[in-house]
DNA sequence: TAGGCCATCTGGTCCT
DNA sequence: AGGACCAGATGGCCTA
């Protein structure tokens, strides 16, 4: 397709990553968006079925304290005690924000158009090339 | 072995 | 009050 080889110039690679793509390009091929491929981030995830059992209820704590100490905004500081339950609980809420993160930069990675070399995209290539896969089709458009 | 990338933990701040 | 969000720290894995 003329139109993404013309997109995925060495020029325009330039651009998106740190990676040298001109001397990738003669082992390489290039992709469609990849929409139906699926990846689960290399299988790094770790079974989350136990974060969602998790009894939430459990951690449950009204433990604050006031600081003396005034923040930025002028507000009296408020320090959070919080348990080890309750510390529990707000890692595993951090992992799964992390995962639905993750998960988002999925769909985006099959969206755009990238070359099938051996190296998926890391999280800050792929949303250079989406920034300027998004300025290509913004300016086809336009002179269409 | 250095550097890049990522997962995870953690504490502070924002928001409902 | 408590969950969501964020950024810094840390450690593991991988590659050049």
């Amino acid at each position: 397709m003329d139109m993404q080889k013309s997109f995925l110039s060495p020029a325009m690679f330039d651009l998106v990553s740190d990676v040298d793509f001109i001397e990738m390009m003669p082992n390489t091929s290039v992709m469609a968006p990849m929409e139906t491929q699926s990846t689960d981030c290399n299988g790094l995830y770790q079974d989350l079925t136990s974060i969602h059992e998790f009894d939430i209820s459990t951690a449950r704590s009204n433990d604050f304290c006031t600081s003396p100490v005034s923040a930025s905004s002028g507000k009296p500081k408020r320090t959070r005690v919080i348990s080890s339950i309750q510390r529990q609980a707000a890692n595993i809420r951090e992992r799964k924000r992390m995962f639905s993160l993750n998960e988002a930069f999925d769909r985006l990675r099959r969206k755009v158009p990238s070359f099938a070399y051996e190296k998926r995209l890391s999280r800050i290539e792929t949303l250079r090339l989406a920034i300027v896969y998004i300025s290509f089709m913004t300016d086809i458009l336009k002179n269409s």
